[in-house]
DNA sequence: AATTATTTCCCTGCTAACAGGGGAATACCA
DNA sequence: TGGTATTCCCCTGTTAGCAGGGAAATAATT
């Protein structure tokens, strides 16, 4: 996961033919903050990657074992 | 997603037997960033997220359509 | 009810994320 | 090869996340 999250939105943001510039603008964040996203920095705030993440239509989703097996017995809770 | 993070946090940690400050010192964060953590906030970094989530077990994953039809082609890749 | 544990929410100082600008380096064309 | 587009990486000032302390409010335990 460490430069997963890099990889994703650059091969994202390539094929949806965009600039680092031009994905800033459209997520509402700084140019800069794009190039240090796909250069692997980890130190980023959740909100702004997420709006990253938004503009190249990329979902995010935990996991573990204790939320898959209370999801099967609780299928309409919402955690 | 707006409060999901938050509602997984919190119901990982009460199951894990947790307190804030507990899970805040296995974590290696502050206490008031669990305490913020679960109470909703999205302005928060994610290598500290990542800390707590890796503490209660919760892996972080990231799905888009572009991608699952790419892994397809590419099952090694990683991205 | 009384005691203890936990959470909530103040506060302070420090630090780094952030936006935005700019210039050099590199990549991508015609 | 020359010109353009894009990326890389520096800088500056502002701002807010962060740790840690503490105290009131709430929850849990006996």
């Amino acid at each position: 996961m460490k430069r997963q999250l890099a990889n994703i939105i650059l091969f994202h943001r390539k094929r949806s033919g965009l600039t680092q510039v031009e994905l800033a603008e459209m997520a509402g964040v700084g140019k800069n903050m794009v190039y240090e996203l796909e250069k692997g920095k980890q130190s980023i705030q959740l909100d702004n990657i997420l709006r990253v993440l938004q503009v190249l239509n990329i979902e995010l989703t935990f996991q573990s074992p204790l939320r898959e097996s209370f999801m099967k017995e609780h299928p309409d809770a919402d955690c």
